[in-house]
DNA sequence: CTAGCGCCCGCAAGAAGG
DNA sequence: CATTCCTTCTTGCGGGCG
């Protein structure tokens, strides 16, 4: 996108806020923002938070933008486009800690709350304009609120629908507000490139431009049918709604989980299959360890490979009874990795992921404490482990089997005690 | 060069039922 | 009793998205 547009789009849509009661509150760098806040000094300078190696970008100051680097791209991309940045290694719970202060703060506006992610959520605030006032004040507040108490800024976002609002926060950064009522919907949207549409990444984008369409108001000037047939039935009715500024969505708080997983990325790729075992281990336990956290249990197994050529499968399994136990997902992830064709391929990614989630209360016994003498052994032992963890820390403990795997330095790491 | 996590969709194939 | 056609539902897999 030109300079010239930029300028253009995030020009003032006016002021009438009648019927702009969504708001999209969106935290500016915020990986980036959280550190800063814990080191002062460093403002002013690049900030680029993520890993050392064989990662990407997790988030970037603007002052580190302005070299080009932005999230998502790789560390190796953006160390050579901005050599004096400083690199942060993620802090993912100092990061979960900011999103829960922040959320709070919406949390006392209303509590029709719908996080999306860490660092973004939708509020509708219709029922809250009698206490704060007006849209624009209720933004104003929040960021003001959201400043003074974790030291970071964001941006809000003013619409009647949650898109436009989201649109309208991304158009609003950093650090600003922008309104966009009802009447300048869809002279905003069609001054937009295509992929502007929530929804419409770098697949849909190529898939549309194959029939000429490229910005939104070309999609919105075609027909249904057209952009049904390059996108999808479902995908293209949504997209042809959005690009009208139809988005009846509501903001729906809580919206209950529906997978767990953990997935891991080698230092180095692997390639002996008993090494990828003991990783299995170690993200089944993980993964377990989740789901009696949130007192569920899982119908299906899933495990995901990553090759050294960077191709992707999954495999899954559903189970005959849901569980919780580390073991149980292990063994299944281990038949599912043994029954995956990887013809000789290095292994750059494994993952653990459980799905068809329930509530664990009231089910029935899985088949091992049904048909062994100890019935539940199994569970009550992980269950001992995970208190363990939660006095002495994740580290605390792992099974034998993974410590082999888990570590990158050899065998000279401590069984017991390894708090890092 | 290319994270981790979780949601959703399209498509294919199989099960189930008429 | 086996087979065919058709629809609907479920499962598995890949991929897109943010």
């Amino acid at each position: 996108m030109s300079r010239r547009a930029a300028v253009d789009i995030r020009r003032d849509w006016g002021s009438d806020e009648s019927g702009c009661s969504i708001l999209h509150v969106d935290m500016d760098a915020f990986f980036a923002s959280v550190e800063l806040a814990r080191r002062p000094h460093l403002r002013g300078r690049p900030v680029i938070v993520g890993g050392q190696s064989r990662s990407v970008v997790l988030a970037a100051t603007y002052e580190a933008r302005a070299f080009g680097v932005h999230s998502a791209m790789p560390m190796a991309q953006a160390r050579r486009l901005c050599p004096q940045a400083v690199v942060i290694p993620p802090d993912h719970a100092a990061y979960r800690a900011a999103s829960r202060a922040a959320m709070a703060v919406l949390g006392e506006i209303t509590a029709i709350v719908e996080q999306v992610s860490v660092d973004e959520a939708f509020l509708d605030v219709s029922g809250a304009r009698r206490r704060f006032g007006p849209p624009t004040r209720i933004a104003e507040l929040i960021r003001a609120r959201v400043q003074s108490e974790l030291g970071v800024t964001c941006s809000v976002g003013i619409a009647g629908t949650k898109f436009v609002a989201k649109l309208a926060s991304g158009l609003a950064k950093p650090d600003g507000v922008l309104l966009v009522p009802r009447q300048a919907t869809v002279d905003l949207l069609h001054s937009l490139p295509v992929e502007s549409l929530w929804g419409v990444g770098e697949r849909t984008r190529e898939a549309l431009a194959r029939w000429g369409i490229t910005t939104v108001a070309e999609l919105a000037a075609s027909d249904v049918g057209t952009v049904q047939r390059a996108v999808g039935r479902t995908a293209g009715a949504h997209l042809f709604d959005l690009a009208w500024g139809r988005d009846p969505r509501p903001v729906t708080p809580e919206r209950r989980e529906k997978s767990v997983g953990s997935e891991t990325t080698f230092e180095v790729d692997v390639a002996d299959l008993s090494v990828l075992e003991g990783h299995l281990l170690a993200l089944a336990d993980r993964c377990a360890g989740q789901l009696r956290s949130k007192a569920v249990v899982a119908r299906t197994v899933a495990l995901k490979v990553r090759t050294a050529d960077f191709r992707t499968l999954t495999r899954s399994r559903t189970l005959a009874v849901p569980t919780d136990v580390a073991r149980e997902l292990h063994l299944v992830a281990r038949d599912l990795l043994a029954a995956a064709d990887l013809q000789g391929r290095h292994v750059r990614l494994l993952g653990v992921r459980a799905e068809g989630l329930e509530p664990a209360d009231g089910r029935q016994l899985t088949l091992d404490e049904a048909t062994t003498e100890a019935p539940g052994a199994q569970r009550r032992a992980e269950q001992v482990m995970d208190q363990v963890r939660d006095r002495f820390g994740a580290g605390a403990l792992r099974h034998g089997a993974t410590i082999g795997a888990t570590t990158r330095r050899p065998t000279t790491e401590p069984r017991v005690g390894d708090l890092s």
